[in-house]
DNA sequence: GGGGCTGTTTCGGAGCGGTGAACGGTGCGT
DNA sequence: ACGCACCGTTCACCGCTCCGAAACAGCCCC
């Protein structure tokens, strides 16, 4: 929650972490324009309903935006609550995958991260996805390969248009 | 625009197309708590700057989030928040079709630009063009055929409705 | 020595690109 | 009007590449 226009540079700073915010807009100022989704406005004096419904919205597209899967300090894989703990180089590989999430990493980016010095050989790695595969299922995140470029970490029942078949819910 | 719950029915639809909408709240009412990043929502009565703002912020989102598909840097064709991985002469053609997105692109270009070199039969490129549709399909976007010009990407409003001929700017 | 971690082999299967063929619609020539 | 050539769509098929997971076998470290 931020005043505008008078904490503006909280409100940069916010932006930049991605986090979701509401900004309380003076009378007579107008909301500045943005693009983000994890951003909106109410004008004080603050309805209470109003707010309510706003910040409701907010979260509710929080969470199917900006919710970001980590791996903490203790080296365990985190999303939504959950955690599961992973072996050296699956860890090594989540870790590369979690950086750049709902992206693709290409298998030699993953094959370099998993094995700096010597590189076994190329099934190694579909096995360690293979086995990463299975261990994030309960965590509702699902590896997605794109043939012939990589993997591509996302949040399963997500926006990720399977072809073929399969549950299919708009948005 | 809908009014809200007045015209339910309709957002509902309106849901679906994943068109940016702006629901008109009842006195009273409540909105309806949704996670899209397209959706938003004023009271009635409207206070004029802040219906312009609020539109503005909309647009804006639309913008950015892709009302527009595009292939992004992995190859990964996007559109409204999903992708679909295309194989590269499927890509290619995409490519070609998401630069002149709702104009028509002629058959010779689309095969130049997928066989640079040599051509194939001359049902290489329909057959690709089968395959293209059939994949981009849950992306709610479409290729439509203009006889004896080329091919014309859309996105696909809703299943059944106008089939003129000639020109047509649908959305 | 048992359980978890790691690497290799193997094989089944999916995805891709091109061709041929079947089908239907459109327009043209006679 | 008729037949016919042509265009566009889709299916089936083949050769090929790539990926996935199971099975098997060493390894390390409590």
């Amino acid at each position: 929650m931020v005043r505008w226009p008078d904490e503006e540079d909280r409100l940069l700073q916010l932006r930049e972490t991605g986090a979701p915010r509401l900004l309380f807009v003076e009378a007579g100022r107008e909301p500045p324009l943005s693009d983000d989704c994890l951003e909106d406005w109410v004008r004080v004096p603050v309805d209470e309903r109003e707010l309510r419904a706003r910040v409701n919205a907010l979260t509710a597209r929080a969470e199917h935006h900006g919710l970001h899967p980590e791996i903490d300090d203790d080296g365990l894989l985190r999303f939504r609550g959950r955690w599961v703990d992973l072996p050296p180089i699956e860890r090594t590989v989540a870790t590369a995958l979690v950086e750049r999430f709902g992206a693709v990493v290409g298998r030699d980016t993953l094959t370099r991260r998993a094995w700096p010095e010597q590189r076994p050989t190329r099934n190694a790695l579909d096995v360690h996805m293979s086995r990463l595969r299975r261990r994030i299922v309960p965590l509702g995140l699902g590896v997605r390969t794109v043939r012939a470029r990589g993997y591509l970490l996302q949040a399963v029942a997500d926006r990720g248009a399977d072809q073929g078949d399969g549950a299919r819910w708009p948005t």
